[in-house]
DNA sequence: GCCAACGTTGGC
DNA sequence: GCCAACGTTGGC
């Protein structure tokens, strides 16, 4: 099993959103790297960190689950979206979505300043690699994020 | 295949 | 809302 993060902004689709939901495509990845992550390792079962980008203060505030495997993200073929590329072709397609599901909220948010302030973390792509909005996360990181959440900053 | 121009992400 | 960092595009 592996271990992932997912960034979101709230007012696009927040965890309450999902846990609402409860299941969501996680579409409109629109990076080369972020969909390679999803097509090529990905599988059932992996853990992810839900993260809410452009939010003050933007921090992890949740955990999801991957429950699909990767399969050709849809709004890549409707003209009506604003994920539409012209440039894939249905039997080739470019973009790929995976379905999450809602496990649970934190009972603390770790925030991004909390993340970059502790050294072991200092390795996780979110501090090294900004702007990647899917990015693999370690066992160990993961581990210590969700025992950061239990404590009171 | 280089690289300038442009667009997007996301912290602040 | 600003803008730095980075990815993508396209002219040459």
């Amino acid at each position: 099993m592996r271990y992932w993060l997912v960034k979101s902004e709230p007012d696009e689709f927040s965890l309450d959103n999902l846990k609402e939901l409860k299941k969501t495509s996680w579409e409109g990845v629109r990076n080369y790297q972020a969909r390679n992550f999803m097509r090529d390792e990905m599988a059932v079962g992996d853990r992810v960190l839900f993260y809410h980008s452009r939010e003050r203060p933007p921090g992890v505030v949740g955990v999801a689950e991957v429950a699909s495997g990767p399969y050709a993200d849809p709004s890549q073929f409707d003209v009506g979206s604003p994920y539409f590329d012209a440039k894939s072709r249905a039997d080739a397609p470019r973009w790929v979505a995976v379905d999450l599901v809602y496990v649970r909220h934190l009972r603390n948010r770790v925030g991004l300043d909390r993340i970059k302030a502790t050294e072991a973390l200092q390795e996780m792509v979110l501090v090294k690699r900004p702007r990647l909005s899917v990015m693999p996360v370690s066992r160990e990181h993961f581990e210590l994020i969700l025992e950061m959440s239990r404590e009171v900053e």
